[in-house]
DNA sequence: AATTTAATGTGTCGTAAGTACATATTTATT
DNA sequence: AATAAATATGTACTTACGACACATTAAATT
């Protein structure tokens, strides 16, 4: 380094005093899929902002000094559905100087999925809801941003891993796992050939039971191979 | 929420006060990636910590209150390397309670791509040099298991998306282009496969040039098309 | 100048997966 | 008993993948 470049860096230091950067605060935003009614649906709450007054956004809160990544949140998993033990899958994390409008937050952003039926949601004492994917406009702060981002790597994910039955009780028919599939992708398949490639991916047991709440011709149901439940479908490195 | 759950709530939140949220720092470090000598090599720096002395560490740095996760990022490339406008993708954060001796330190993952050759290192004045992936055992801090999972999704990304030429002279041969897919990700590829598939994908021009500085016949000269060059393989949702 | 050496450049065949597409069967409903 | 609606299944065509061999070209050697 010359000597020049030393002065200049000295000067930056300076005018940065080390406590200024901790004044960024960290937080972490879950997306919550879940799927009911043929539809993809997020969990969502009312904003409390005046700013975003109208306005939805996804669950998160500050990462407390004790806790690391996961722990926060699944914090805030447990909290919001009452539910441990759930799919999460780190995405992205968002740092734009201006996403937060009262200060620095930077904020790690994981997806999760819940089957919604299968568990009682705490719906009733706040602004916590359900919201078909497809028709959320618009977020408060980058909300939208985060959960584009989050359903296009879910989207990545589905046809590779096995991790979509986690939006599914533990019984299901082809049928629904194709609307499902649909659902997300956001086109339509072709019955027979999805059948096979399905079959090939070697994911399913026939349980030799047929659905029995149907209005029509029941069909097989199939449980999801033990050996594919996993909680993440991240690789472990350690 | 019932009253119990409320006070035990409250007390959690008396016990963690609000500044303490500030009292985590934030990082970003970059897996800098080069190719030479038919070797993926890594850019590392000797790590100053007595905690960690002879080990290595990664390129990294606090990030400032007053720049977001990109700029710190290519604030990092241009002090470490001289160079602007480099390939760039972020990864993944670590955040565990104790991945730092000297206190919570949250760490934003990146990886980069660049043409060792084609630059001039500030090699000089301190002790960053470019190590072969496959040599290194043991990093400062989580180091090691950062260059693992960023090396990891180079490999899931550079059969499906056209960033390895960012590690590429301008110009190059099938074969270089070969070795280099086979150093990063481990193994032999079948010549006549090879060249099949990248020609399927249609990424390069072939410029009728040969090589000329080769101890043998020499072989014709690629370039990407410039419609491929990108800085980050990452969809843009806005 | 002729020979040797080493890398380039190219094609086929068998297998596996992807896509488009139609009919018989089963159950609930009328 | 007849109808309606969904299940279950197979074939032919095309496209990708993997294993594999030989003629050609230029440099290096004799």
């Amino acid at each position: 380094m010359t000597e020049k470049e030393l002065r200049l860096k000295t000067a930056e230091i300076e005018k940065i005093s080390h406590l200024d950067y901790f004044n960024i605060a960290i937080s972490v935003d879950c997306v919550i899929f879940g799927y009911d009614d043929k539809e993809l649906k997020v969990l969502l709450i009312k904003s409390d902002l005046e700013e975003f007054a109208g306005l939805h956004s996804l669950l998160g809160d500050l990462i407390r000094p004790d806790e690391d990544l996961e722990s926060a949140s699944y914090r805030i998993l447990r909290d919001r559905t009452g539910m441990d033990d759930l799919y999460l899958e780190q995405v992205h994390t968002f740092g734009s100087l201006d996403r937060h409008p009262s200060g620095r937050v930077i904020t790690i952003t994981y997806y999760s999925l819940i089957d919604i039926k299968h568990h009682k949601l705490k719906l009733s004492h706040n602004e916590l809801n359900w919201h078909p994917v497809n028709e959320i406009k618009k977020m408060a702060f980058d909300h939208k941003l985060i959960l584009d981002t989050c359903l296009a790597r879910l989207q990545e994910q589905v046809m590779e891993h096995p991790v979509i039955f986690n939006l599914l009780p533990e019984k299901f028919s082809l049928r629904e796992l194709q609307e499902l599939y649909q659902a997300i992708l956001g086109f339509e398949l072709d019955r027979r050939n999805f059948r096979k490639k399905i079959s090939i991916k070697d994911w399913l047991v026939d349980i030799d039971e047929m659905e029995n709440d149907v209005p029509h011709r029941p069909g097989k149901l199939y449980k999801l191979k033990p050996e594919f439940r996993k909680k993440t479908a991240r690789k472990k490195l350690v």
